[in-house]
DNA sequence: CAGCATCCTCGGCGATACTG
DNA sequence: CAGTATCGCCGAGGATGCTG
């Protein structure tokens, strides 16, 4: 990953490239640090998962029935449900045990590492918690101004 | 957020209580946490701004040519930087400063918030680093499995 | 019961052009 | 230089119906 600083005005060359070396060590070679986040928890319904997988092992319906219940609105389809596990699975977050007859059983667990995750997923929660009275007044602060002050930026 | 267990095989109602408390005592009273993540990092650039922010105070120009050398592919359009930064500012995560002239002068810096923010998204690109190898292996024994291996789920 | 194929909707994002 | 409006694309995800 070496950055190109031309069109970047010098006395900033020195933060890209340095910025650069970060992300580098980081373990940002092949993708950059804006698709981690997304790629992994960034969807609606992947740290709900998480979360509640971190509680033991889950048939699959009953799984899909306690992800709707918790969610604040909607239900997770049944294609949806099947796919996000399968990327979890595929990933080694999550081992998926079926039985091969009819009707199959299905149940899903966490693996370590997908404890680990569901760890960092509970850890951002609690930042957003943290700062949520924080984050509200600034959003009302800034929509009160918008309101009053109808400015070109 | 009191959950409706019917439904859920009475073994399990425990669980999804204990669940539903732990998520309240995260903070989760109004919004289920599936959705604040995606809702504060869950896109295409903000981890990636906040990253970059983090080093300084930027001119606009320059935190769009930076980003677009920064990710992996494409650059992030006229309107879409608009918009993120003025969600992190409503946030109250970044300051913005304009001159009023034409052509105006703006930049933007984190607050402690922000910052505080963008040390979250750092760790957890870390987290990625750290187990980028067990992913990976995880994902190739995975795709390997399912070609050799073509029985139904 | 769970997987899969199909269809459809909606929102995020890029591109472009115009304005102050 | 930066904001905004308009347009169009594409992918995430919901709904439905069939199958083992």
């Amino acid at each position: 990953m070496t950055i190109d600083v031309t069109g970047i005005s010098p006395p900033l060359r020195p933060a890209v490239l340095e910025l650069a070396a970060q992300m580098r060590a980081d373990g940002c070679q092949r993708s950059d640090p804006a698709r981690e986040i997304p790629a992994l928890l960034g969807d609606r319904w992947t740290s709900l998962i998480l979360l509640v997988l971190d509680m033991g092992r889950w048939r699959h319906a009953d799984l899909r029935r306690v992800l709707g219940r918790l969610a604040a609105e909607g239900r997770i389809s049944q294609r949806v449900m099947t796919e996000k596990l399968r990327t979890l699975e595929r990933n080694g977050f999550v081992r998926r045990e079926a039985t091969a007859d009819v009707p199959p059983k299905v149940s899903y667990e966490l693996t370590p590492v997908g404890r680990s995750l569901a760890g960092e997923a509970r850890r951002l929660i609690s930042w957003v918690h943290a700062h949520r009275a924080e984050i509200d007044s600034a959003r009302t602060a800034f929509d009160a101004d918008r309101d009053l002050d109808p400015q070109p930026r």
